[in-house]
DNA sequence: ACGAACTGTAAATGTTTTGTAAAGCGGCGC
DNA sequence: GCGCCGCTTTACAAAACATTTACAGTTCGT
């Protein structure tokens, strides 16, 4: 699902955003001045970020600039109060994409979102996704809503297993051999403890397993 | 951003000339004689210096004729008061690239020194940004927050690897075979010593790496 | 040829991961 | 419902891994 998050301090505002982009199956995140946006907008990586001008903390303006001098290429739409001087060159030098004037129809806005994620996301890399977590093979990175998750080095090679084998019984010496190896003979339980990080990082309520389930006196099943 | 050193004994056109600057999204820098302005248009690098004429310690024209002697090709433009007597030929002989006269106009100053940026930046200067850091690829220069940081080439060659490979896991492996070459084989111990150089002299927080990342049990990861 | 700077390594220190053990829970067969 | 057996959970210490510091050999420029 596509992450945006909204830069801005006025509440309301924040609020009505939030339920629009909701109702149009984006999944919203919410900063209320520009440093912790700043913050959000690279540990979020969302697909697109919607930016007041005026921000407490660091302005909407240096915001954008601050991502941009740091290779941050997040499409950003600014939206601007009906006061402020806004022209396109300033936009441009500041690295925004579009903006939008405020107050502002829903479906203006909405278009103007589509518009701009359709013309900023070319390339599909290899990502994998199940329940509301996404696996990016190729950059070694692993979210959860969004957020990421630091998974270590056994817990990332059991993912993956988990991730080529779906919805498949697995036995403990097979997860073991394909996991660990040949080499290596830990005890069998190794691969429990495995499991419960994993349904902590990654499922919803880690007591109600919905991924990662076991089969009593078998193993493990992943269903995506 | 582009730096712009201001060289006068004027604190309040100094200060005047800050906020402009800043306002146009440019990076302003102060000297108030002509000696440190000397040592600072060599220390800083700036992208392009307003001199007055009348200084205290160096004079402008000394300052000009030192720099042009010395190599430095930084694009100059002169203030001089409404008294000074400053032609044509007088500028061409000190290397000044264009003059402006006192009291003159914000938008006219704005003009010029985008005009005069406009026809001495070659388009093929590469400067690859991150972070507050900026990387001048052909000259081999590596700025931080407006500051040269002195780079040992190995140092060096790892940044621009990083820099070529950005949100990638890279492994140590990788590393040393992109970096040291094939024919050398140093410890992978190595790699961490550098990257540790690396994060003491571009990092922030060296102590909190948001750049130069470490990923547990695989190596590490560039992030701009 | 001298001193300064660079570089790879090693040793000490700090951090994260990981396998296991032990206690508690829960499903399953009866 | 009972009890057994296997699964889950927690905690922890050893191991693996990363960082830091120091240093000696080397390179480099003057």
């Amino acid at each position: 699902m596509q992450k945006i998050l909204v830069i801005d301090d006025d509440e309301n505002l924040r609020e009505t955003l939030g339920l629009m982009l909701e109702r149009e199956n984006f999944l919203p995140f919410f900063a209320s001045d520009g440093n912790s946006g700043y913050d959000q907008a690279i540990s979020l990586k969302p697909q697109l970020l919607l930016v007041d001008l005026k921000l407490p903390g660091m302005s909407g303006i240096d915001l954008c600039k601050n991502l941009r001098a740091g290779r941050v290429q997040t499409p950003i739409i600014v939206l601007s109060a009906i006061g402020d001087e806004v022209d396109k060159v300033l936009l441009l030098e500041i690295g925004a994409d579009d903006y939008i004037v405020k107050p502002f129809g829903t479906r203006e806005l909405i278009a103007r979102i589509r518009a701009l994620l359709r013309r900023t996301t070319p390339e599909t890399s290899k990502v994998i996704r199940f329940a509301n977590a996404e696996v990016d093979v190729e950059r070694r990175i692993v979210l959860n809503r969004g957020v990421e998750v630091k998974l270590a080095p056994a817990e990332y090679n059991l993912l993956i297993f988990f991730l080529h084998n779906p919805d498949r019984p697995l036995t403990r010496d097979l997860i073991l051999n394909s996991v660990w190896g040949y080499e290596s003979y830990p005890n069998t339980r190794t691969v429990d403890a495995h499991v419960v990080r994993l349904r902590q990082k990654l499922e919803p309520d880690a007591a109600v397993p919905r991924h990662f389930l076991t089969i009593h006196g078998v193993g493990y099943r992943f269903l995506p």
